[in-house]
DNA sequence: ATGGCGGCTCGCAGCCGA
C-alpha cells in the first residue's frame, strides 16, 4: 500500500504534473492540499481516466483538500466537532481499511498575527479529533502539509527560522503530542539524506540551493508504522516547469 | 540584503503563501 501527500498549490495549474506523477508512481492513495478549486470545477473526469476515484472539499481561491485513491473512500469527514471553519483544510476517509486523515494545517503568518492564534486553536481542535479517531481505528495515517518543521534538522537555516512560524516551540509541541498519542513520523523510521526537505521558496533560487524545510509529513499509527517499508520525498516534480513549491512525500506499507 | 516568486481575483494591485 503506497500512500502519498502533495501540496500542489493549485490543482488547475498542476493537473498535468499530478497525472504524470500518478502514472509514474501508481500510489494507492494520494492526498492533495491547496487545490484552490470549488467542487464544481474539480477535474474528477481526468482523474478517473487515470484510474483514480476522487473525493474533495474545496472553496474558491484558497485552501482545498482532496483524496485520490484506487479504492473507494468511505466515512468521509470534512468538518470536525468544535471547529466551525469555512476554510476547507480537512478530509478524513477510510480507504482499504486505513483511516486517512488529510490536513492542510494553517500557515500562521507571523507569531504576532491573528492567523497564528487561528493555527494554534485549529491544531487544538484537530488534536482532539485525532485522539478520538484513535479510539475507533487501528490503522491511521495523518498526512498533509503540516506547516510545521518538527526539528531543527528539518530546517536548512535553523538559526534564521528560530522562533518563526513553522518552527515555534508551540507548533513543535503539538507535533510531538501527536507522536505521543500513538504515531510515528514515517520519514524518520529510515536513514535519510542529512538535508531532506519538502518545501522550497520560489524565490532566491531556494530549490537549487536546497534551502528548504520539511513540513509535509506522513504520520502512521504505531500498529500501521510496524508495517512501513519506506518513506521518501520525491524532488523530481520540483524540477519541472511551473512546479508546486512542495514535493510529494510517499510512504509504503505491507498491508 | 526584508527583496525575491507564483497563484489568485468581477485583476490591471493587492492578497496569500511559507
Amino acid at each position: 500500500m503506497k500512500i502519498a501527500t502533495w501540496n500542489v498549490n493549485s490543482l488547475k495549474v498542476r493537473l498535468p504534473h499530478v497525472l504524470d506523477w500518478l502514472e509514474a508512481w501508481q500510489p494507492d492513495i494520494l492526498a492533495l492540499q491547496e487545490t484552490k478549486l470549488i467542487d464544481d470545477n474539480f477535474p474528477a473526469e481526468e482523474i478517473r481516466a487515470a484510474g483514480y476515484e476522487a473525493v474533495y472539499s474545496g472553496q474558491k481561491t484558497f485552501n482545498g483538500v482532496a483524496i485520490l485513491s484506487k479504492f473507494k473512500a468511505l466515512d468521509i469527514v470534512t468538518d470536525i466537532p468544535d471547529l466551525e471553519d469555512p476554510q476547507r483544510r480537512i478530509m478524513a476517509a477510510t480507504i482499504a481499511g486505513i483511516r486517512v486523515i488529510n490536513l492542510y494545517i494553517p500557515n500562521g503568518s507571523t507569531v504576532e498575527s491573528d492567523k497564528y492564534q487561528y493555527k494554534l486553536d485549529w491544531l487544538d481542535k484537530v488534536t482532539n479529533f485525532i485522539a478520538n479517531e484513535l479510539k475507533s481505528h487501528q490503522k491511521i495515517v495523518v498526512v498533509g502539509d503540516y506547516n510545521i518543521a518538527p526539528e531543527d534538522i528539518d530546517v536548512r537555516e535553523p538559526e534564521k527560522w528560530a522562533g518563526q512560524v513553522l518552527c515555534t516551540d508551540a507548533e513543535r509541541a503539538v507535533f510531538k503530542s501527536w507522536l505521543t498519542l500513538g504515531f510515528k513520523d514515517t520519514f524518520r523510521l529510515f536513514d535519510q539524506d542529512e538535508k531532506s526537505y519538502s518545501w522550497w521558496d520560489y524565490r532566491m533560487l531556494a530549490f537549487r540551493r536546497n534551502r528548504g524545510l520539511r513540513i509535509d509529513h506522513i504520520l502512521a499509527s504505531n500498529v500501521l508504522a510496524e508495517t512501513c517499508q519506506s518513506c521518501i520525498i520525491d524532488k523530481e516534480p520540483r524540477k519541472l516547469e511551473r512546479p508546486s513549491d512542495h514535493a510529494p512525500v510517499i510512504a509504503e506499507f505491507r498491508v
